[in-house]
DNA sequence: ACACAATATTGATAAATATCAATATTTATT
DNA sequence: AATAAATATTGATATTTATCAATATTGTGT
């Protein structure tokens, strides 16, 4: 008798992910084929650079950003297992419009754009799933830019934390692995910045803060203060 | 002998656009079949409301935008003929997640989202091509928001001013329809600093302007004053 | 051509946020 | 466990951009 290991479990949970995505047994084959390791803080991707994979997350968190020349980066989504990376290349002037880097240990599965083009064109569920995809980060993005353009400093960490706690990590606890300047980044604001509006959130009672875990105590008080603008 | 109107050479533009997507004769009929005109200043769809409807630009401008609750707008996308509006509604929570507003006289055709998805399950090539445009608006918005959150006023404005120039106008003049606030929100800057930012560029020799109409003289240097950041 | 509305312009000031500097705390490495 | 490196925190200051106010210009409708 044998047991599985996390791996196991987890492959098993991509390979039913992608069941529903409408891929055969052979597509999914494919797709799982060469699987990739990043370390913390290791780059899955870089700005400007040849795009000749489309990615699947397998496990681990990664932020994708766009940085400017002065390395200062503006944090656009996290991505959490499973979620497949660089759709924005596959046609296009394939470069990368964006960075990806890990903020955990990270496993990547690396499917060659062409390989993912051709699922698209042969399979019609699979080509209809995708497009939802697009259709859900380009409004994840109008969110973001509407949130990094028009609010204020406050109203921006609030959108942050919802974020990671609705969309991310479906729980009112933000983990220790988000740094103070993951934050910054995704808030498009100083770490300095986001230190003061946390220690001001904690004295509202909105959150509290243990080490670097962030608790959300008053989910409706940061969607007030996130609406104020 | 009959002669064309304005009117038939567009239709047959438009007809012309479709085709290349792949649609067939009675598909083009369909997502024809229904045309709204809009007049300069007036709502195409607004943030927030039921999303029935996937449009085609036939004629005219339109500018997209995310709004705050004060009525502050920040311009993510000038859309053009022969261009598809609303695409990322098609899935997903059913809502515009931005408003539209028509930059001058425009002709809009709709297209039930059913109807439009029906048609993407269906044909292939079509589908395809339709997430070129998601690829594509995938891209544009990266670059917006590193321009807005990542850059100064000359920077943003430069930036502003080469999208309108390359990607908008195909041309080195920028129309007079383009009014001070539009380059404002699109730069995601005040109306003020526009008209002290464009002063600045003219002094540089890198623009021209005349009544409201910017022509572009040194697309070169546009360039190296978006870089620096 | 006139009056009214909208848009553009200019200058002065206020507000928000970034930056800098110094220190404390946490994490990683040997 | 000791040390080094990275991250977080705090306060002071500088910079940028928004806001306000006042005027000029342009556009629109009668």
């Amino acid at each position: 008798m044998r047991t599985f290991s996390p791996d196991d479990e987890n492959n098993k949970k991509l390979v039913e992910f992608l069941k529903k995505l409408g891929l055969s047994a052979s597509e999914i084959k494919t797709v799982t084929n060469t699987e990739i390791e990043f370390k913390k803080g290791e780059n899955v991707c870089k700005q400007g650079s040849f795009a000749s994979y489309i990615m699947i997350l397998k496990e681990g968190w990664l932020k994708s950003f766009v940085e400017n020349i002065h390395f200062k980066n503006t944090v656009f989504k996290i991505t959490k297992p499973f979620s497949i990376i660089g759709l924005s290349c596959l046609y296009g002037d394939n470069h990368y419009h964006f960075g990806c880097q890990a903020i955990m240990p990270s496993k990547v599965c690396l499917v060659e754009r062409t390989v993912f083009d051709d699922i698209i064109r042969t399979n019609n569920k699979f080509a209809s799933e995708i497009i939802k995809m697009y259709s859900n980060s380009l409004q994840n993005l109008y969110d973001r830019i509407n949130s990094i353009s028009n609010k204020q400093s406050l109203s921006k960490v609030c959108d942050s934390l919802i974020y990671l706690s609705e969309k991310i990590f479906e729980s009112n606890v933000i983990p220790i692995n988000i740094t103070r300047r993951d934050i910054a980044e995704l808030s498009g604001l100083a770490t300095e910045n986001i230190v003061r509006t946390l220690a001001e959130l904690k004295s509202a009672n909105a959150i509290s803060v243990n080490k670097k875990e962030i608790t959300i105590l008053d989910m409706d008080l940061l969607k007030r203060f996130s609406c104020f603008g």
